[in-house]
RNA sequence: CGGGGAGUGGCGCAGUCUGGUAGCGCACUCGGCUGGGGGCCGAGCGGUCGCAGGUUCAAAUCCUGUCUCCCCGACCA
Protein backbone atom coordinates (compact mmCIF):
# COMPACT_ATOMS: atom_id res chain seq x y z
CA UNK A 1 0.00 0.00 0.00
CA UNK A 2 2.50 2.38 1.11
CA UNK A 3 5.51 0.60 -0.88
CA UNK A 4 8.55 2.91 -2.00
CA UNK A 5 10.34 2.06 -6.06
CA UNK A 6 13.36 3.27 -6.00
CA UNK A 7 13.54 2.81 -9.48
CA UNK A 8 11.49 3.91 -12.26
CA UNK A 9 11.17 1.92 -15.47
CA UNK A 10 8.31 2.61 -17.48
CA UNK A 11 9.76 5.50 -19.47
CA UNK A 12 10.82 3.02 -22.46
CA UNK A 13 7.58 2.49 -23.95
CA UNK A 14 6.28 6.15 -23.48
CA UNK A 15 8.89 7.60 -25.69
CA UNK A 16 7.75 6.04 -29.17
CA UNK A 17 6.42 9.79 -30.91
CA UNK A 18 4.65 9.35 -34.36
CA UNK A 19 2.47 11.93 -34.57
CA UNK A 20 4.48 15.25 -34.09
CA UNK A 21 4.91 16.36 -37.75
CA UNK A 22 1.08 17.21 -38.41
CA UNK A 23 0.86 18.79 -35.20
CA UNK A 24 3.91 21.22 -35.49
CA UNK A 25 2.59 22.19 -39.03
CA UNK A 26 -1.08 23.05 -37.17
CA UNK A 27 1.23 24.94 -34.78
CA UNK A 28 2.91 26.87 -38.02
CA UNK A 29 -0.37 27.28 -39.96
CA UNK A 30 -1.62 29.30 -36.95
CA UNK A 31 0.85 32.13 -37.47
CA UNK A 32 1.78 31.96 -40.52
CA UNK A 33 3.64 35.76 -40.79
CA UNK A 34 5.02 35.44 -37.60
CA UNK A 35 8.98 35.61 -36.95
CA UNK A 36 10.27 32.58 -36.04
CA UNK A 37 9.38 32.43 -32.39
CA UNK A 38 11.14 30.68 -29.90
CA UNK A 39 9.62 26.77 -30.51
CA UNK A 40 6.78 26.36 -28.13
CA UNK A 41 7.15 23.14 -26.24
CA UNK A 42 6.58 20.05 -28.22
CA UNK A 43 3.42 18.43 -26.95
CA UNK A 44 3.48 14.59 -26.83
CA UNK A 45 -0.13 14.45 -27.35
CA UNK A 46 -2.93 16.14 -29.38
CA UNK A 47 -4.40 19.23 -28.36
CA UNK A 48 -7.64 18.10 -26.79
CA UNK A 49 -9.22 21.30 -27.99
CA UNK A 50 -8.51 20.72 -31.59
CA UNK A 51 -8.70 16.47 -31.94
CA UNK A 52 -10.29 15.39 -28.76
CA UNK A 53 -10.60 11.49 -29.88
CA UNK A 54 -7.01 11.69 -30.81
CA UNK A 55 -5.96 13.57 -27.91
CA UNK A 56 -7.65 9.96 -26.09
CA UNK A 57 -5.45 7.63 -28.21
CA UNK A 58 -2.50 9.55 -27.21
CA UNK A 59 -3.00 9.98 -23.66
CA UNK A 60 -3.52 6.44 -23.79
CA UNK A 61 -0.69 4.96 -25.83
CA UNK A 62 1.88 7.75 -23.80
CA UNK A 63 1.16 6.78 -20.37
CA UNK A 64 1.49 3.31 -21.27
CA UNK A 65 -2.02 2.30 -20.10
CA UNK A 66 -3.00 -0.06 -23.05
CA UNK A 67 -3.14 -0.90 -26.70
CA UNK A 68 -4.68 -2.67 -29.00
CA UNK A 69 -4.93 -6.40 -29.35
CA UNK A 70 -4.39 -8.55 -32.51
CA UNK A 71 -7.87 -9.14 -33.19
CA UNK A 72 -10.01 -6.50 -33.50
CA UNK A 73 -11.44 -4.24 -30.83
CA UNK A 74 -9.70 -6.27 -28.19
CA UNK A 75 -7.39 -4.45 -25.74
CA UNK A 76 -4.17 -5.31 -23.98
CA UNK A 77 -4.27 -3.42 -20.85
CA UNK A 78 -0.26 -2.58 -19.65
CA UNK A 79 0.87 -2.26 -16.10
CA UNK A 80 0.06 0.97 -15.91
CA UNK A 81 -3.51 0.86 -16.63
CA UNK A 82 -3.53 -2.48 -14.79
CA UNK A 83 -2.58 -0.53 -12.08
CA UNK A 84 -5.49 1.66 -12.09
CA UNK A 85 -7.75 -0.86 -12.50
CA UNK A 86 -6.45 -2.81 -9.61
CA UNK A 87 -6.84 0.25 -7.37
CA UNK A 88 -10.35 0.46 -8.90
CA UNK A 89 -11.37 -3.47 -8.47
CA UNK A 90 -10.02 -2.88 -4.83
CA UNK A 91 -12.28 -0.43 -3.98
CA UNK A 92 -15.39 -1.43 -5.53
CA UNK A 93 -15.48 -4.84 -3.95
CA UNK A 94 -14.69 -3.74 -0.55
CA UNK A 95 -17.72 -1.86 -0.74
CA UNK A 96 -19.85 -4.45 -2.62
CA UNK A 97 -18.69 -6.66 0.25
CA UNK A 98 -20.10 -4.07 2.41
CA UNK A 99 -23.12 -3.94 1.10
CA UNK A 100 -23.18 -7.79 1.72
CA UNK A 101 -22.42 -9.85 -1.70
CA UNK A 102 -20.13 -12.23 -2.32
CA UNK A 103 -17.93 -13.36 -4.56
CA UNK A 104 -18.16 -16.11 -6.77
CA UNK A 105 -17.03 -17.09 -10.48
CA UNK A 106 -18.99 -18.05 -13.04
CA UNK A 107 -18.10 -20.21 -16.45
CA UNK A 108 -17.30 -18.29 -19.81
CA UNK A 109 -19.19 -20.66 -21.86
CA UNK A 110 -22.63 -20.61 -21.60
CA UNK A 111 -25.62 -22.99 -23.10
CA UNK A 112 -27.05 -21.11 -26.14
CA UNK A 113 -30.29 -22.13 -25.53
CA UNK A 114 -29.92 -20.24 -22.05
CA UNK A 115 -29.63 -16.55 -23.55
CA UNK A 116 -33.27 -17.56 -25.49
CA UNK A 117 -34.93 -18.20 -22.28
CA UNK A 118 -35.41 -14.52 -21.97
CA UNK A 119 -37.21 -13.12 -24.92
CA UNK A 120 -36.28 -9.33 -24.54
CA UNK A 121 -32.91 -10.03 -23.39
CA UNK A 122 -31.54 -12.67 -26.16
CA UNK A 123 -33.28 -9.63 -28.65
CA UNK A 124 -31.01 -7.23 -26.59
CA UNK A 125 -27.85 -9.24 -27.06
CA UNK A 126 -27.79 -11.23 -29.74
CA UNK A 127 -26.41 -9.09 -32.49
CA UNK A 128 -22.86 -8.72 -30.49
CA UNK A 129 -22.92 -12.64 -29.08
CA UNK A 130 -19.50 -14.49 -30.10
CA UNK A 131 -20.80 -18.21 -29.93
CA UNK A 132 -18.21 -21.21 -29.95
CA UNK A 133 -20.18 -23.32 -33.10
CA UNK A 134 -16.76 -26.24 -33.20
CA UNK A 135 -14.28 -27.13 -30.26
CA UNK A 136 -12.57 -30.21 -29.99
CA UNK A 137 -11.88 -30.95 -33.45
CA UNK A 138 -15.99 -31.40 -34.19
CA UNK A 139 -19.03 -29.72 -34.50
CA UNK A 140 -20.81 -29.04 -31.35
CA UNK A 141 -24.36 -29.98 -30.82
CA UNK A 142 -24.83 -26.91 -28.83
CA UNK A 143 -23.39 -24.23 -29.82
CA UNK A 144 -22.10 -21.99 -26.83
CA UNK A 145 -22.07 -18.52 -26.48
CA UNK A 146 -19.08 -16.44 -24.42
CA UNK A 147 -20.83 -14.69 -21.97
CA UNK A 148 -21.97 -11.22 -23.13
CA UNK A 149 -23.09 -10.84 -19.55
CA UNK A 150 -24.58 -13.74 -17.28
CA UNK A 151 -27.92 -13.02 -16.03
CA UNK A 152 -29.25 -16.48 -17.41
CA UNK A 153 -26.03 -18.69 -16.25
CA UNK A 154 -26.51 -17.05 -12.58
CA UNK A 155 -29.92 -17.59 -12.87
CA UNK A 156 -29.80 -21.68 -13.82
CA UNK A 157 -27.67 -21.70 -10.71
CA UNK A 158 -29.41 -19.56 -8.08
CA UNK A 159 -32.84 -21.21 -8.90
CA UNK A 160 -31.26 -24.15 -7.50
CA UNK A 161 -29.80 -22.73 -4.19
CA UNK A 162 -32.95 -20.61 -3.67
CA UNK A 163 -35.73 -23.06 -2.24
CA UNK A 164 -37.15 -21.21 1.22
CA UNK A 165 -37.41 -17.49 1.96
CA UNK A 166 -34.81 -18.13 4.77
CA UNK A 167 -32.26 -18.42 1.64
CA UNK A 168 -33.44 -14.50 0.71
CA UNK A 169 -32.01 -12.35 0.17
CA UNK A 170 -28.90 -14.23 -2.26
CA UNK A 171 -26.40 -11.33 -2.94
CA UNK A 172 -23.75 -12.66 -5.32
CA UNK A 173 -20.97 -10.66 -7.23
CA UNK A 174 -17.97 -11.74 -9.84
CA UNK A 175 -15.56 -10.12 -11.21
CA UNK A 176 -14.68 -11.39 -14.69
CA UNK A 177 -14.49 -10.85 -18.17
CA UNK A 178 -17.12 -10.68 -20.94
CA UNK A 179 -17.24 -10.29 -24.50
CA UNK A 180 -19.87 -8.15 -26.87
CA UNK A 181 -18.74 -8.06 -30.70
CA UNK A 182 -18.66 -4.34 -30.90
CA UNK A 183 -18.92 -3.05 -34.07
CA UNK A 184 -17.13 0.67 -33.22
CA UNK A 185 -14.63 -0.47 -30.59
CA UNK A 186 -12.59 2.31 -28.98
CA UNK A 187 -9.90 1.79 -25.87
CA UNK A 188 -11.38 1.09 -22.36
CA UNK A 189 -14.72 2.83 -23.36
CA UNK A 190 -15.96 -0.23 -25.75
CA UNK A 191 -13.67 -2.79 -26.75
CA UNK A 192 -15.01 -6.11 -27.82
CA UNK A 193 -13.72 -8.09 -24.68
CA UNK A 194 -13.75 -5.80 -21.23
CA UNK A 195 -13.02 -6.72 -17.61
CA UNK A 196 -15.72 -6.01 -15.14
CA UNK A 197 -17.85 -6.72 -11.82
CA UNK A 198 -21.79 -7.98 -12.15
CA UNK A 199 -23.59 -8.38 -9.18
CA UNK A 200 -26.74 -10.55 -9.34
CA UNK A 201 -29.07 -11.13 -6.48
CA UNK A 202 -32.48 -12.18 -5.72
CA UNK A 203 -34.95 -11.11 -3.35
CA UNK A 204 -38.39 -11.93 -1.91
CA UNK A 205 -40.60 -9.41 -2.88
CA UNK A 206 -40.20 -6.16 -5.30
CA UNK A 207 -39.62 -3.89 -2.66
CA UNK A 208 -36.77 -5.55 -1.38
CA UNK A 209 -35.20 -5.99 -5.30
CA UNK A 210 -35.70 -2.30 -5.88
CA UNK A 211 -33.80 -1.23 -2.30
CA UNK A 212 -31.38 -3.07 -2.70
CA UNK A 213 -30.62 -2.23 -6.88
CA UNK A 214 -31.18 1.32 -5.56
CA UNK A 215 -28.66 0.40 -2.60
CA UNK A 216 -25.82 -0.97 -4.73
CA UNK A 217 -26.38 2.18 -6.96
CA UNK A 218 -25.59 4.94 -4.30
CA UNK A 219 -23.38 3.10 -1.62
CA UNK A 220 -21.46 1.35 -4.72
CA UNK A 221 -21.49 3.26 -7.88
CA UNK A 222 -22.38 7.08 -6.59
CA UNK A 223 -19.53 6.98 -3.51
CA UNK A 224 -16.92 5.28 -5.15
CA UNK A 225 -17.33 7.29 -8.18
CA UNK A 226 -17.70 10.80 -6.51
CA UNK A 227 -15.67 9.97 -3.60
CA UNK A 228 -12.41 7.45 -5.45
CA UNK A 229 -13.11 9.24 -8.77
CA UNK A 230 -13.81 12.42 -8.17
CA UNK A 231 -16.41 12.03 -11.00
CA UNK A 232 -19.36 14.03 -10.11
CA UNK A 233 -22.39 11.84 -11.69
CA UNK A 234 -25.33 12.52 -12.66
CA UNK A 235 -27.91 9.44 -11.33
CA UNK A 236 -31.30 8.84 -12.99
CA UNK A 237 -33.05 6.25 -14.25
CA UNK A 238 -32.98 4.60 -17.50
CA UNK A 239 -36.20 5.43 -19.93
CA UNK A 240 -37.76 2.38 -21.44
CA UNK A 241 -35.40 2.92 -24.95
CA UNK A 242 -32.47 3.05 -23.13
CA UNK A 243 -33.27 0.19 -20.55
CA UNK A 244 -31.08 -2.64 -20.38
CA UNK A 245 -32.73 -6.25 -22.02
CA UNK A 246 -35.05 -7.75 -20.16
CA UNK A 247 -34.65 -4.98 -16.95
CA UNK A 248 -37.84 -3.57 -15.77
CA UNK A 249 -35.72 -0.83 -14.39
CA UNK A 250 -32.48 0.67 -15.43
CA UNK A 251 -30.40 3.35 -12.69
CA UNK A 252 -27.09 4.45 -14.02
CA UNK A 253 -24.45 6.83 -13.33
CA UNK A 254 -23.78 9.12 -16.27
CA UNK A 255 -20.27 10.93 -16.68
CA UNK A 256 -19.82 14.06 -18.28
CA UNK A 257 -16.85 13.88 -20.88
CA UNK A 258 -14.60 17.05 -21.28
CA UNK A 259 -15.72 16.87 -24.51
CA UNK A 260 -19.03 17.49 -23.14
CA UNK A 261 -20.63 13.84 -24.05
CA UNK A 262 -22.11 11.34 -21.35
CA UNK A 263 -20.53 8.60 -20.57
CA UNK A 264 -22.15 5.46 -18.48
CA UNK A 265 -20.09 4.81 -16.05
CA UNK A 266 -22.36 2.03 -13.78
CA UNK A 267 -25.74 -0.09 -13.96
CA UNK A 268 -28.00 -1.27 -11.64
CA UNK A 269 -30.99 -3.20 -12.58
CA UNK A 270 -34.24 -4.08 -11.40
CA UNK A 271 -35.12 -7.15 -13.77
CA UNK A 272 -38.41 -7.62 -11.68
CA UNK A 273 -39.65 -11.47 -12.29
CA UNK A 274 -38.45 -11.86 -15.75
CA UNK A 275 -35.47 -14.10 -15.11
CA UNK A 276 -37.00 -15.79 -11.97
CA UNK A 277 -39.80 -16.68 -14.39
CA UNK A 278 -37.35 -18.19 -17.04
CA UNK A 279 -35.18 -20.05 -15.01
CA UNK A 280 -37.95 -21.50 -12.15
CA UNK A 281 -36.17 -19.05 -9.30
CA UNK A 282 -39.13 -19.68 -6.75
CA UNK A 283 -39.20 -19.91 -3.02
CA UNK A 284 -41.32 -21.11 -0.24
CA UNK A 285 -42.41 -18.53 2.01
CA UNK A 286 -43.43 -18.30 5.27
CA UNK A 287 -47.20 -19.40 4.51
CA UNK A 288 -45.98 -22.16 2.55
CA UNK A 289 -47.11 -20.74 -0.66
CA UNK A 290 -44.66 -20.95 -3.48
CA UNK A 291 -43.68 -17.72 -4.75
CA UNK A 292 -41.87 -16.31 -7.87
CA UNK A 293 -38.48 -14.12 -6.62
CA UNK A 294 -37.31 -11.10 -7.68
CA UNK A 295 -34.02 -10.65 -9.38
CA UNK A 296 -31.61 -7.36 -9.89
CA UNK A 297 -28.45 -7.26 -11.73
CA UNK A 298 -25.60 -4.34 -11.89
CA UNK A 299 -22.70 -3.76 -12.89
CA UNK A 300 -19.84 -1.83 -13.11
CA UNK A 301 -16.41 -2.15 -15.99
CA UNK A 302 -12.97 -1.20 -17.56
CA UNK A 303 -14.71 1.70 -18.92
CA UNK A 304 -14.32 3.44 -15.84
CA UNK A 305 -10.59 3.68 -16.77
CA UNK A 306 -11.68 5.85 -19.91
CA UNK A 307 -14.21 7.73 -17.63
CA UNK A 308 -11.04 8.89 -15.25
CA UNK A 309 -9.21 9.62 -18.94
CA UNK A 310 -12.03 11.94 -20.13
CA UNK A 311 -13.30 13.28 -16.52
CA UNK A 312 -10.03 14.75 -16.20
CA UNK A 313 -7.72 14.48 -18.32
CA UNK A 314 -5.98 17.40 -19.65
CA UNK A 315 -3.57 19.18 -22.54
CA UNK A 316 -0.81 17.16 -20.46
CA UNK A 317 -2.38 14.24 -20.12
CA UNK A 318 -3.78 12.52 -17.56
CA UNK A 319 -4.50 13.68 -14.06
CA UNK A 320 -5.91 10.95 -11.34
CA UNK A 321 -7.60 12.04 -8.41
CA UNK A 322 -4.94 10.97 -5.69
CA UNK A 323 -7.21 7.99 -4.35
CA UNK A 324 -6.70 6.26 -7.38
CA UNK A 325 -3.32 7.15 -8.24
CA UNK A 326 -0.93 4.19 -8.27
CA UNK A 327 1.64 6.45 -7.84
CA UNK A 328 0.40 9.66 -5.76
CA UNK A 329 4.45 11.33 -5.38
CA UNK A 330 7.11 11.44 -7.90
CA UNK A 331 10.17 12.60 -6.51
CA UNK A 332 12.51 13.38 -9.74
CA UNK A 333 15.95 13.73 -8.95
CA UNK A 334 17.01 16.55 -11.16
CA UNK A 335 20.83 16.09 -12.30
CA UNK A 336 22.98 13.03 -10.16
CA UNK A 337 25.07 15.78 -8.08
CA UNK A 338 25.53 17.19 -4.38
CA UNK A 339 24.08 13.93 -3.09
CA UNK A 340 20.53 14.05 -4.61
CA UNK A 341 19.83 10.77 -5.45
CA UNK A 342 20.43 9.83 -1.79
CA UNK A 343 18.33 12.49 -0.77
CA UNK A 344 15.71 11.77 -2.84
CA UNK A 345 15.40 8.31 -1.14
CA UNK A 346 15.42 9.56 2.60
CA UNK A 347 12.68 11.90 1.36
CA UNK A 348 11.17 9.45 -0.47
CA UNK A 349 11.73 7.06 2.99
CA UNK A 350 9.98 9.82 4.92
CA UNK A 351 6.92 10.46 2.61
CA UNK A 352 5.94 6.64 2.36
CA UNK A 353 6.13 6.45 6.16
CA UNK A 354 3.37 8.95 6.11
CA UNK A 355 1.05 6.36 4.35
CA UNK A 356 1.22 7.72 0.83
CA UNK A 357 2.63 5.94 -2.88
CA UNK A 358 5.94 7.36 -3.83
CA UNK A 359 8.46 6.66 -6.61
CA UNK A 360 11.66 8.28 -7.04
CA UNK A 361 13.00 8.47 -10.03
CA UNK A 362 16.77 8.76 -10.43
CA UNK A 363 16.86 7.89 -13.79
CA UNK A 364 19.20 10.78 -14.61
CA UNK A 365 20.40 9.85 -17.90
CA UNK A 366 16.91 10.85 -19.23
CA UNK A 367 16.39 14.62 -19.64
CA UNK A 368 14.72 16.82 -17.11
CA UNK A 369 12.12 17.75 -18.81
CA UNK A 370 11.27 14.42 -20.41
CA UNK A 371 10.89 13.25 -17.19
CA UNK A 372 8.89 15.74 -15.94
CA UNK A 373 6.68 15.07 -18.99
CA UNK A 374 6.30 11.64 -18.31
CA UNK A 375 4.79 11.97 -15.04
CA UNK A 376 2.51 14.66 -16.32
CA UNK A 377 1.68 12.46 -19.02
CA UNK A 378 0.64 9.38 -15.89
CA UNK A 379 -1.40 11.85 -14.41
CA UNK A 380 0.59 11.46 -10.65
CA UNK A 381 -0.80 14.23 -8.39
CA UNK A 382 2.73 15.32 -7.05
CA UNK A 383 5.93 15.67 -8.38
CA UNK A 384 8.73 16.70 -6.17
CA UNK A 385 11.91 18.14 -8.11
CA UNK A 386 14.99 17.69 -6.00
CA UNK A 387 18.56 18.69 -7.89
CA UNK A 388 21.16 20.60 -6.62
CA UNK A 389 19.65 23.83 -6.36
CA UNK A 390 16.89 22.47 -4.55
CA UNK A 391 19.24 21.27 -1.58
CA UNK A 392 21.18 24.27 -1.30
CA UNK A 393 18.20 26.07 -0.22
CA UNK A 394 17.54 23.15 1.76
CA UNK A 395 14.02 22.68 0.08
CA UNK A 396 11.92 20.71 -2.57
CA UNK A 397 9.65 22.09 -5.25
CA UNK A 398 6.83 20.55 -4.86
CA UNK A 399 4.48 20.51 -8.19
CA UNK A 400 0.73 20.15 -8.00
CA UNK A 401 -0.72 18.41 -11.72
CA UNK A 402 -3.85 19.59 -11.29
CA UNK A 403 -3.23 22.93 -11.06
CA UNK A 404 0.71 23.25 -12.32
CA UNK A 405 1.41 25.22 -9.50
CA UNK A 406 4.90 25.20 -8.17
CA UNK A 407 5.32 25.23 -4.31
CA UNK A 408 8.88 25.46 -2.84
CA UNK A 409 8.53 23.34 0.64
CA UNK A 410 11.64 23.33 3.37
CA UNK A 411 12.62 19.83 3.09
CA UNK A 412 12.33 19.17 6.46
CA UNK A 413 7.89 20.13 6.01
CA UNK A 414 7.56 17.94 2.95
CA UNK A 415 6.58 14.93 4.37
CA UNK A 416 4.04 16.80 6.57
CA UNK A 417 2.72 18.38 3.35
CA UNK A 418 1.74 15.88 1.45
CA UNK A 419 -1.56 14.13 2.64
CA UNK A 420 -2.95 17.46 3.09
CA UNK A 421 -2.04 18.48 -0.50
CA UNK A 422 -3.29 15.10 -1.60
CA UNK A 423 -6.78 16.01 0.19
CA UNK A 424 -6.63 19.15 -1.54
CA UNK A 425 -6.24 18.28 -4.91
CA UNK A 426 -8.80 15.41 -4.38
CA UNK A 427 -11.47 17.85 -3.33
CA UNK A 428 -10.22 20.39 -6.55
CA UNK A 429 -10.61 17.73 -8.53
CA UNK A 430 -14.05 16.74 -8.19
CA UNK A 431 -14.78 20.70 -8.12
CA UNK A 432 -13.25 21.35 -10.89
CA UNK A 433 -15.44 18.49 -12.64
CA UNK A 434 -18.46 19.56 -11.02
CA UNK A 435 -17.95 23.06 -12.34
CA UNK A 436 -17.28 21.98 -15.59
CA UNK A 437 -20.24 19.73 -16.13
CA UNK A 438 -22.42 22.94 -14.69
CA UNK A 439 -21.23 24.95 -17.31
CA UNK A 440 -21.91 22.02 -20.25
CA UNK A 441 -25.48 21.95 -19.12
CA UNK A 442 -28.16 23.64 -20.50
CA UNK A 443 -32.03 23.73 -18.95
CA UNK A 444 -34.21 24.05 -21.42
CA UNK A 445 -37.79 24.19 -22.35
CA UNK A 446 -38.36 22.75 -25.97
CA UNK A 447 -37.62 19.80 -28.05
CA UNK A 448 -36.18 21.75 -30.15
CA UNK A 449 -33.92 23.50 -27.34
CA UNK A 450 -32.78 20.50 -25.69
CA UNK A 451 -31.96 18.99 -29.40
CA UNK A 452 -29.73 21.88 -29.46
CA UNK A 453 -28.05 21.84 -25.91
CA UNK A 454 -27.62 18.15 -26.49
CA UNK A 455 -26.04 18.03 -29.50
CA UNK A 456 -22.90 20.62 -28.10
CA UNK A 457 -23.64 19.70 -24.35
CA UNK A 458 -25.82 18.45 -22.07
CA UNK A 459 -29.69 19.75 -22.01
CA UNK A 460 -31.66 19.32 -18.86
CA UNK A 461 -35.52 19.39 -19.85
CA UNK A 462 -39.03 18.71 -18.27
CA UNK A 463 -39.39 14.59 -19.13
CA UNK A 464 -43.04 15.60 -19.19
CA UNK A 465 -42.48 17.81 -22.22
CA UNK A 466 -40.39 15.98 -23.96
CA UNK A 467 -41.83 12.17 -23.96
CA UNK A 468 -40.79 9.20 -25.28
CA UNK A 469 -42.07 11.09 -28.73
CA UNK A 470 -39.33 13.62 -27.92
CA UNK A 471 -37.11 11.02 -26.95
CA UNK A 472 -37.21 9.54 -30.47
CA UNK A 473 -36.76 12.91 -32.50
CA UNK A 474 -33.41 13.71 -30.43
CA UNK A 475 -32.26 9.94 -31.13
CA UNK A 476 -32.57 10.59 -34.64
CA UNK A 477 -29.77 13.64 -34.63
CA UNK A 478 -27.59 11.32 -32.38
CA UNK A 479 -28.94 12.83 -28.97
CA UNK A 480 -30.58 10.67 -26.35
CA UNK A 481 -32.18 10.79 -23.00
CA UNK A 482 -28.94 9.69 -21.15
CA UNK A 483 -31.56 9.53 -17.73
CA UNK A 484 -34.33 10.89 -16.11
CA UNK A 485 -34.13 12.54 -12.29
CA UNK A 486 -36.06 14.04 -9.76
CA UNK A 487 -35.24 17.92 -9.96
CA UNK A 488 -32.67 16.84 -6.92
CA UNK A 489 -30.99 15.08 -8.75
CA UNK A 490 -31.89 11.72 -7.08
CA UNK A 491 -33.54 8.88 -8.48
CA UNK A 492 -37.06 8.53 -8.80
CA UNK A 493 -38.97 5.52 -8.10
CA UNK A 494 -41.20 5.33 -11.79
CA UNK A 495 -41.44 7.51 -15.19
CA UNK A 496 -44.39 8.46 -13.93
CA UNK A 497 -43.45 10.88 -11.16
CA UNK A 498 -44.23 14.36 -11.66
CA UNK A 499 -41.59 16.91 -11.94
CA UNK A 500 -38.71 14.33 -13.54
CA UNK A 501 -36.25 16.14 -15.39
CA UNK A 502 -34.63 14.70 -18.99
CA UNK A 503 -30.78 14.76 -19.28
CA UNK A 504 -30.03 14.52 -22.59
CA UNK A 505 -26.89 14.42 -24.82
CA UNK A 506 -24.79 12.63 -27.02
CA UNK A 507 -23.46 9.17 -25.51
CA UNK A 508 -20.18 7.48 -25.93
C1' C B 1 -23.35 -5.60 -45.85
C1' G B 2 -23.18 -0.32 -48.70
C1' G B 3 -19.55 3.63 -49.70
C1' G B 4 -14.24 5.45 -49.27
C1' G B 5 -8.97 4.48 -48.21
C1' A B 6 -4.42 1.78 -46.95
C1' G B 7 -0.77 -2.46 -46.81
C1' U B 8 7.15 -0.36 -47.54
C1' G B 9 12.63 -1.53 -40.83
C1' G B 10 9.52 -1.45 -33.96
C1' C B 11 6.04 3.15 -34.87
C1' G B 12 4.55 7.08 -38.42
C1' C B 13 5.27 7.94 -43.52
C1' A B 14 7.58 9.27 -48.70
C1' G B 15 8.73 6.71 -53.14
C1' U B 16 4.37 3.90 -57.38
C1' C B 17 1.62 8.25 -62.12
C1' U B 18 6.83 8.19 -65.73
C1' G B 19 10.07 0.41 -63.90
C1' G B 20 16.78 1.21 -63.15
C1' U B 21 21.48 0.89 -56.10
C1' A B 22 14.76 1.10 -50.95
C1' G B 23 14.58 6.44 -48.35
C1' C B 24 12.95 10.01 -44.25
C1' G B 25 11.29 11.23 -39.07
C1' C B 26 10.84 8.96 -34.37
C1' A B 27 12.39 4.84 -31.42
C1' C B 28 16.74 1.62 -30.48
C1' U B 29 22.57 0.92 -29.82
C1' C B 30 27.51 3.25 -29.09
C1' G B 31 30.57 7.77 -28.16
C1' G B 32 30.97 12.79 -26.77
C1' C B 33 28.95 17.32 -25.10
C1' U B 34 24.83 18.62 -22.08
C1' G B 35 21.43 18.69 -17.96
C1' G B 36 15.86 23.09 -13.40
C1' G B 37 10.34 21.35 -18.94
C1' G B 38 10.16 15.97 -24.48
C1' G B 39 18.55 18.56 -25.52
C1' C B 40 22.83 18.77 -29.35
C1' C B 41 26.65 16.50 -32.52
C1' G B 42 28.59 12.16 -34.59
C1' A B 43 28.60 6.95 -35.68
C1' G B 44 25.57 2.52 -36.04
C1' C B 45 21.69 -1.66 -35.93
C1' G B 46 17.37 -2.78 -38.47
C1' G B 47 13.23 -3.84 -44.40
C1' U B 48 12.51 -10.98 -49.11
C1' C B 49 8.05 -3.27 -50.07
C1' G B 50 0.76 -8.00 -47.47
C1' C B 51 0.63 -12.75 -50.39
C1' A B 52 0.59 -15.61 -55.20
C1' G B 53 1.23 -15.54 -60.24
C1' G B 54 2.52 -12.80 -64.77
C1' U B 55 5.07 -8.95 -68.22
C1' U B 56 10.33 -7.29 -68.58
C1' C B 57 17.35 -7.39 -69.35
C1' A B 58 15.31 -5.23 -64.80
C1' A B 59 9.23 -4.68 -60.59
C1' A B 60 7.87 -1.46 -54.17
C1' U B 61 6.56 0.72 -59.10
C1' C B 62 3.06 -2.25 -64.72
C1' C B 63 -0.92 -6.52 -65.25
C1' U B 64 -4.10 -10.49 -62.91
C1' G B 65 -5.75 -12.78 -58.69
C1' U B 66 -6.03 -13.01 -53.48
C1' C B 67 -5.75 -11.76 -48.22
C1' U B 68 -5.82 -8.26 -44.38
C1' C B 69 -6.59 -3.74 -41.98
C1' C B 70 -8.58 1.23 -41.30
C1' C B 71 -12.42 5.19 -41.89
C1' C B 72 -17.89 6.61 -42.65
C1' G B 73 -23.33 4.44 -42.01
C1' A B 74 -26.94 0.44 -38.08
C1' C B 75 -25.33 -1.72 -31.28
C1' C B 76 -23.27 -1.24 -26.13
C1' A B 77 -20.61 -1.62 -19.59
Amino acid sequence: MCGINWYWQGGGALRDSGRWRHREEVARRGSPSAPRMPAMPKSPIADPNEDYPRWYQDVIAKAGLAENGPVRGTMVIRPYGYAIWERIQADIDRRIKAAGADNVYFPLFIPESYLQREAEHVEGFSPELAVVTHAGGKDLTEPVVVRPTSETVFGEQMAKWVNSYRDLPLLLNQWANVVRWEMRPRLFLRTSEFLWQEGHTVHADAEDAAAYALRIHHDVYRDFLVDTLALPVLLGRKTAEERFAGAINTMTCEGITRDRKALQLATSHELGQNFARAFDITYTDEGGTVQTAWTTSWGASTRLVGGLIMGHGDARGLRLPPRIAPTQVAIVVVRDEDGAVDAARQLGDAIAATGARVQVDADTHTGFGRRATDWELKGVPLRIDLGPRDLAEGQATVVRRDTGEKLPIPLGEVPGRIEPLLNEIQAAMLGEATDFRESATTDVASIDEALEAGREGVGRIDWAKLGPEGERRLLDDGVSVRCIQRPDGTVPATEDEPNLQAIVARAY
